[in-house]
DNA sequence: GCCAACGTTGGC
DNA sequence: GCCAACGTTGGC
């Protein structure tokens, strides 16, 4: 199993938005970058635990613990000509983008990038890294337990 | 809204 | 296959 962080943006689909959907479960739509579909369709299985990270608004940060619900199949968005994400040299027969489904597990309080920049046991993540602009990244295991250990920490 | 960083495109 | 131009991301 495996461990990830999908930046998603709050005012197209936050936390808030997948939990009050069907099963709370929420295509990952729209993602664009080749590196980040590969890790989709290469490497996500079912039960992959994901933070699921607010990005490009107020307060950037972790917001949730997910899950993969779904391994990867092809992104709808590339054949709708109504959607942004359309991609006219996809078609279903030789789909281009594909993605997986998460599951949010719960709401977490927002660990804010501040923050996370603030313990050295996470310095090489590669969400802090200067430049970064991959939206789902790798996470490595003895952060995922360091993360989520402090937030169990705090609710004893 | 700015802009650094970086991915993609397309002419050659 | 190089690389300049352009587009996008996303924190600030």
């Amino acid at each position: 199993m495996r461990y990830w962080l999908m930046k998603s943006e709050p005012s197209v689909v936050g936390v808030d938005d997948v939990l009050a959907m069907p099963k709370q479960t929420v295509d990952w739509w729209g993602i664009r970058n080749y590196q980040a579909r590969n890790f989709m369709r290469d490497q996500m299985k079912v039960g992959d635990q994901v933070f699921f990270y607010h990005s490009n608004c107020a307060m950037p940060g972790i917001a949730g613990l997910a899950e993969v619900a779904k391994l990867a199949y092809p992104d709808r968005t590339q054949f709708d000509p109504a959607s942004h994400y359309f991609d006219p040299k996809a078609t279903p027969e030789n789909p281009r983008w594909m993605n997986v489904d998460v599951r949010v597990v719960r709401k977490t309080r927002l660990v804010s990038l501040d923050e996370l920049r603030r313990h050295p046991e996470l310095a090489h993540m590669r969400v802090l890294q200067r430049g970064n602009r991959l939206s789902i990244t790798p996470v490595d295991p003895a952060e995922w337990g360091f993360i989520v250990g402090r937030l169990m920490k705090e609710e004893e």
